[in-house]
DNA sequence: GGCGTTGTCAACCAGATGGTTGAGCGAGGG
DNA sequence: CCCTCGCTCAACCATCTGGTTGACAACGCC
Protein backbone atom coordinates (compact mmCIF):
# COMPACT_ATOMS: atom_id res chain seq x y z
CA UNK A 1 0.00 0.00 0.00
CA UNK A 2 0.77 3.39 -0.21
CA UNK A 3 0.99 6.81 2.28
CA UNK A 4 -2.89 8.07 2.30
CA UNK A 5 -1.22 11.53 2.43
CA UNK A 6 0.38 10.89 -0.88
CA UNK A 7 -2.38 9.57 -2.23
CA UNK A 8 -4.39 12.53 -1.32
CA UNK A 9 -2.16 15.47 -2.84
CA UNK A 10 -2.00 13.87 -6.01
CA UNK A 11 -5.28 13.12 -6.35
CA UNK A 12 -6.32 16.40 -5.28
CA UNK A 13 -3.93 18.27 -7.38
CA UNK A 14 -4.69 16.11 -10.56
CA UNK A 15 -8.43 17.44 -9.70
CA UNK A 16 -7.02 21.31 -9.37
CA UNK A 17 -6.80 21.32 -13.45
CA UNK A 18 -9.94 22.33 -15.74
CA UNK A 19 -8.38 19.79 -18.46
CA UNK A 20 -8.20 17.20 -15.93
CA UNK A 21 -11.46 17.21 -14.59
CA UNK A 22 -12.54 17.32 -18.50
CA UNK A 23 -11.06 14.31 -19.28
CA UNK A 24 -12.74 12.61 -16.06
CA UNK A 25 -15.79 13.68 -17.01
CA UNK A 26 -15.45 12.07 -20.54
CA UNK A 27 -14.26 9.04 -19.23
CA UNK A 28 -17.15 8.66 -16.68
CA UNK A 29 -19.35 7.61 -19.48
CA UNK A 30 -16.80 5.09 -21.37
CA UNK A 31 -13.06 4.37 -21.80
CA UNK A 32 -11.02 6.05 -24.17
CA UNK A 33 -7.81 6.21 -26.14
CA UNK A 34 -5.73 9.22 -25.69
CA UNK A 35 -6.01 10.01 -29.33
CA UNK A 36 -9.73 10.39 -28.86
CA UNK A 37 -9.37 12.17 -25.66
CA UNK A 38 -6.96 14.79 -26.68
CA UNK A 39 -9.24 15.41 -29.59
CA UNK A 40 -11.24 17.90 -28.83
CA UNK A 41 -8.47 19.93 -27.18
CA UNK A 42 -6.53 22.91 -28.07
CA UNK A 43 -3.58 21.54 -27.02
CA UNK A 44 -0.89 19.18 -28.78
CA UNK A 45 -1.21 15.34 -27.83
CA UNK A 46 1.61 14.88 -25.87
CA UNK A 47 0.36 17.68 -23.74
CA UNK A 48 -3.17 15.97 -22.97
CA UNK A 49 -0.66 12.66 -22.63
CA UNK A 50 0.89 14.04 -19.47
CA UNK A 51 -2.60 14.76 -18.11
CA UNK A 52 -3.31 11.50 -18.23
CA UNK A 53 -0.10 10.28 -16.59
CA UNK A 54 -1.05 12.58 -14.23
CA UNK A 55 -4.41 10.91 -13.44
CA UNK A 56 -2.83 7.62 -13.75
CA UNK A 57 0.18 8.61 -11.12
CA UNK A 58 -2.94 9.77 -8.44
CA UNK A 59 -4.70 6.52 -8.81
CA UNK A 60 -7.59 7.97 -10.39
CA UNK A 61 -6.93 6.28 -14.30
CA UNK A 62 -5.59 2.81 -15.25
CA UNK A 63 -4.40 1.48 -18.87
CA UNK A 64 -4.07 -2.06 -19.24
CA UNK A 65 -1.05 -2.83 -20.87
CA UNK A 66 1.52 1.02 -20.94
CA UNK A 67 1.28 -0.09 -24.99
CA UNK A 68 -0.66 0.67 -28.00
CA UNK A 69 -4.16 1.37 -28.75
CA UNK A 70 -5.02 0.80 -25.16
CA UNK A 71 -8.00 2.57 -23.49
CA UNK A 72 -7.64 4.53 -20.91
CA UNK A 73 -10.19 3.65 -17.78
CA UNK A 74 -11.50 5.33 -14.99
CA UNK A 75 -11.37 4.05 -11.77
CA UNK A 76 -13.58 5.25 -8.77
CA UNK A 77 -11.76 4.18 -5.98
CA UNK A 78 -9.74 7.38 -5.23
CA UNK A 79 -13.22 9.02 -5.43
CA UNK A 80 -14.00 7.06 -2.40
CA UNK A 81 -11.07 8.27 -0.04
CA UNK A 82 -11.49 12.57 -1.13
CA UNK A 83 -15.00 12.52 -0.45
CA UNK A 84 -14.12 10.63 3.20
CA UNK A 85 -12.01 12.89 3.65
CA UNK A 86 -13.74 15.62 2.80
CA UNK A 87 -16.96 14.77 4.10
CA UNK A 88 -15.28 13.65 7.80
CA UNK A 89 -14.65 17.74 8.31
CA UNK A 90 -18.04 19.26 6.53
CA UNK A 91 -19.96 17.43 8.91
CA UNK A 92 -17.95 17.94 11.36
CA UNK A 93 -18.38 21.71 11.12
CA UNK A 94 -22.01 21.48 10.48
CA UNK A 95 -22.03 20.10 14.05
CA UNK A 96 -20.39 23.40 15.43
CA UNK A 97 -23.48 24.68 13.46
CA UNK A 98 -25.71 23.06 15.06
CA UNK A 99 -24.39 23.24 18.68
CA UNK A 100 -23.83 27.39 17.69
CA UNK A 101 -27.45 27.53 17.09
CA UNK A 102 -28.36 25.61 19.89
CA UNK A 103 -26.44 27.53 22.10
CA UNK A 104 -27.78 30.52 20.43
CA UNK A 105 -31.31 29.77 21.21
CA UNK A 106 -30.59 28.75 25.13
CA UNK A 107 -29.36 32.51 25.43
CA UNK A 108 -32.49 34.44 23.95
CA UNK A 109 -34.38 31.95 26.33
CA UNK A 110 -32.71 33.06 28.99
CA UNK A 111 -32.73 37.03 27.98
CA UNK A 112 -36.21 37.41 26.61
CA UNK A 113 -38.70 35.96 29.15
CA UNK A 114 -36.76 36.39 32.40
CA UNK A 115 -39.04 34.89 34.40
CA UNK A 116 -37.35 33.08 37.11
CA UNK A 117 -34.58 35.96 37.15
CA UNK A 118 -31.55 36.77 38.27
CA UNK B 1 -21.56 35.13 -8.35
CA UNK B 2 -18.45 33.71 -9.59
CA UNK B 3 -17.18 30.60 -12.09
CA UNK B 4 -17.70 27.36 -10.62
CA UNK B 5 -14.78 26.10 -12.67
CA UNK B 6 -12.19 28.68 -11.11
CA UNK B 7 -13.70 27.96 -7.58
CA UNK B 8 -13.09 24.13 -8.00
CA UNK B 9 -9.90 24.91 -9.36
CA UNK B 10 -9.16 26.62 -5.85
CA UNK B 11 -10.54 24.63 -3.79
CA UNK B 12 -8.92 21.22 -5.30
CA UNK B 13 -5.56 22.97 -5.42
CA UNK B 14 -5.76 24.27 -1.76
CA UNK B 15 -6.45 20.78 -0.31
CA UNK B 16 -3.51 19.20 -2.35
CA UNK B 17 -1.38 20.63 -0.09
CA UNK B 18 -0.73 18.20 3.44
CA UNK B 19 0.08 21.38 5.78
CA UNK B 20 -3.66 23.54 4.15
CA UNK B 21 -5.62 19.73 5.14
CA UNK B 22 -4.33 19.72 8.18
CA UNK B 23 -5.23 23.37 8.96
CA UNK B 24 -8.81 22.80 7.99
CA UNK B 25 -8.79 19.64 10.04
CA UNK B 26 -8.29 21.93 13.10
CA UNK B 27 -10.54 24.35 12.20
CA UNK B 28 -13.24 22.07 11.87
CA UNK B 29 -12.99 21.62 15.62
CA UNK B 30 -12.53 25.27 16.40
CA UNK B 31 -11.77 28.51 15.25
CA UNK B 32 -7.95 29.73 15.58
CA UNK B 33 -5.86 32.88 15.10
CA UNK B 34 -2.69 32.52 12.75
CA UNK B 35 -0.71 32.28 15.59
CA UNK B 36 -2.42 29.12 17.12
CA UNK B 37 -2.00 27.58 14.01
CA UNK B 38 1.35 28.26 13.26
CA UNK B 39 2.64 26.86 16.22
CA UNK B 40 2.92 23.07 15.95
CA UNK B 41 4.60 23.51 12.62
CA UNK B 42 8.45 23.97 11.88
CA UNK B 43 7.56 26.63 9.49
CA UNK B 44 7.42 30.26 10.15
CA UNK B 45 4.64 32.42 10.59
CA UNK B 46 4.50 34.11 7.16
CA UNK B 47 4.31 30.61 5.69
CA UNK B 48 1.36 29.67 7.65
CA UNK B 49 -0.44 33.11 6.36
CA UNK B 50 0.40 32.24 3.26
CA UNK B 51 -1.30 29.17 3.77
CA UNK B 52 -4.51 30.83 5.55
CA UNK B 53 -4.88 33.19 2.50
CA UNK B 54 -4.54 30.05 0.01
CA UNK B 55 -7.39 28.87 1.60
CA UNK B 56 -9.32 32.21 2.21
CA UNK B 57 -9.23 32.78 -1.63
CA UNK B 58 -10.23 29.27 -2.34
CA UNK B 59 -13.79 30.39 0.08
CA UNK B 60 -12.74 27.51 2.56
CA UNK B 61 -12.29 30.45 5.13
CA UNK B 62 -13.25 33.40 6.41
CA UNK B 63 -11.69 36.08 8.55
CA UNK B 64 -14.46 38.04 9.80
CA UNK B 65 -12.25 41.39 9.39
CA UNK B 66 -9.67 41.79 7.40
CA UNK B 67 -7.66 43.13 11.00
CA UNK B 68 -6.73 41.66 14.19
CA UNK B 69 -7.02 38.88 16.02
CA UNK B 70 -9.74 37.61 13.79
CA UNK B 71 -9.84 34.33 14.15
CA UNK B 72 -9.69 32.30 11.39
CA UNK B 73 -13.46 30.26 10.60
CA UNK B 74 -13.92 27.37 8.22
CA UNK B 75 -16.62 27.44 5.78
CA UNK B 76 -18.80 23.98 4.52
CA UNK B 77 -20.04 25.10 1.67
CA UNK B 78 -17.07 25.03 -0.89
CA UNK B 79 -17.29 21.19 -0.02
CA UNK B 80 -20.42 20.87 -0.94
CA UNK B 81 -19.28 22.11 -4.09
CA UNK B 82 -16.76 19.43 -4.15
CA UNK B 83 -18.50 16.56 -3.29
CA UNK B 84 -20.99 16.88 -5.40
CA UNK B 85 -19.11 17.11 -8.69
CA UNK B 86 -16.65 14.32 -7.58
CA UNK B 87 -19.59 11.93 -6.41
CA UNK B 88 -21.06 12.65 -9.84
CA UNK B 89 -18.70 11.02 -11.76
CA UNK B 90 -18.08 8.22 -8.87
CA UNK B 91 -21.77 7.30 -9.00
CA UNK B 92 -21.17 7.24 -13.12
CA UNK B 93 -18.20 4.91 -13.26
CA UNK B 94 -20.52 2.80 -10.69
CA UNK B 95 -23.16 2.74 -12.60
CA UNK B 96 -21.07 1.70 -15.39
CA UNK B 97 -19.56 -1.61 -13.89
CA UNK B 98 -23.04 -2.23 -13.06
CA UNK B 99 -24.56 -2.53 -16.57
CA UNK B 100 -21.03 -4.39 -16.96
CA UNK B 101 -21.61 -6.87 -14.78
CA UNK B 102 -25.25 -7.37 -15.91
CA UNK B 103 -24.03 -7.46 -19.61
CA UNK B 104 -21.33 -10.37 -18.30
CA UNK B 105 -24.17 -12.32 -16.53
CA UNK B 106 -26.36 -12.36 -19.81
CA UNK B 107 -23.43 -13.97 -21.58
CA UNK B 108 -22.63 -16.09 -19.53
CA UNK B 109 -26.66 -17.39 -19.19
CA UNK B 110 -26.82 -17.11 -23.23
CA UNK B 111 -23.86 -19.63 -22.74
CA UNK B 112 -24.01 -21.75 -20.44
CA UNK B 113 -27.99 -23.10 -19.96
CA UNK B 114 -28.64 -23.27 -23.76
CA UNK B 115 -32.04 -24.00 -22.97
CA UNK B 116 -34.75 -22.83 -25.82
CA UNK B 117 -31.71 -21.44 -27.65
CA UNK B 118 -30.42 -19.55 -30.74
C1' DG C 1 11.00 -5.56 -44.61
C1' DG C 2 9.20 -0.89 -44.90
C1' DC C 3 5.72 2.48 -43.40
C1' DG C 4 1.96 4.93 -41.32
C1' DT C 5 -0.50 5.39 -36.94
C1' DT C 6 -0.44 6.10 -32.09
C1' DG C 7 1.65 7.38 -28.23
C1' DT C 8 5.74 8.31 -25.02
C1' DC C 9 10.14 10.48 -23.85
C1' DA C 10 13.33 14.47 -23.56
C1' DA C 11 14.54 19.16 -23.54
C1' DC C 12 13.08 23.47 -23.03
C1' DC C 13 10.35 27.62 -21.40
C1' DA C 14 7.21 30.78 -18.76
C1' DG C 15 4.63 31.21 -14.85
C1' DA C 16 2.85 29.39 -10.35
C1' DT C 17 3.94 27.56 -5.71
C1' DG C 18 5.98 26.97 -1.12
C1' DG C 19 9.28 28.40 1.51
C1' DT C 20 12.65 32.07 3.45
C1' DT C 21 13.95 36.87 5.61
C1' DG C 22 13.15 41.72 6.53
C1' DA C 23 10.27 45.58 6.86
C1' DG C 24 5.95 47.79 8.18
C1' DC C 25 1.28 48.49 10.08
C1' DG C 26 -2.70 48.77 13.37
C1' DA C 27 -4.61 48.31 17.92
C1' DG C 28 -4.01 48.24 23.13
C1' DG C 29 -1.29 48.70 27.43
C1' DG C 30 2.43 50.98 30.03
C1' DC D 1 3.33 58.87 23.43
C1' DC D 2 5.70 54.91 22.44
C1' DC D 3 6.24 50.12 22.23
C1' DT D 4 5.13 45.52 21.86
C1' DC D 5 2.18 41.97 19.84
C1' DG D 6 0.06 39.81 15.96
C1' DC D 7 -0.01 39.72 11.53
C1' DT D 8 0.62 40.97 6.47
C1' DC D 9 3.39 42.64 2.56
C1' DA D 10 7.44 42.55 -0.46
C1' DA D 11 11.36 40.58 -2.42
C1' DC D 12 13.78 36.74 -3.31
C1' DC D 13 14.79 31.77 -4.27
C1' DA D 14 14.28 26.78 -5.74
C1' DT D 15 11.22 23.68 -7.45
C1' DC D 16 6.96 22.15 -9.74
C1' DT D 17 3.65 22.62 -13.52
C1' DG D 18 1.50 23.00 -17.96
C1' DG D 19 2.49 23.84 -22.23
C1' DT D 20 5.59 23.58 -26.57
C1' DT D 21 8.52 20.96 -30.32
C1' DG D 22 11.31 17.16 -32.00
C1' DA D 23 12.84 12.47 -31.84
C1' DC D 24 11.76 7.76 -31.49
C1' DA D 25 9.48 3.29 -30.15
C1' DA D 26 5.82 -0.32 -30.85
C1' DC D 27 2.40 -2.40 -33.43
C1' DG D 28 -0.71 -3.41 -37.76
C1' DC D 29 -0.72 -3.54 -42.61
C1' DC D 30 1.00 -3.86 -47.42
Amino acid sequence: MEDSTERLNRAFAALADPTRRDLVARLATSDATVGELAEPYDMSLQAVSKHVKVLEEAGLVTRSKDAQRRPVHLDAEVFDLMTKWIERYRQQVEERYRRLDALLADENQQKQPRKDAS
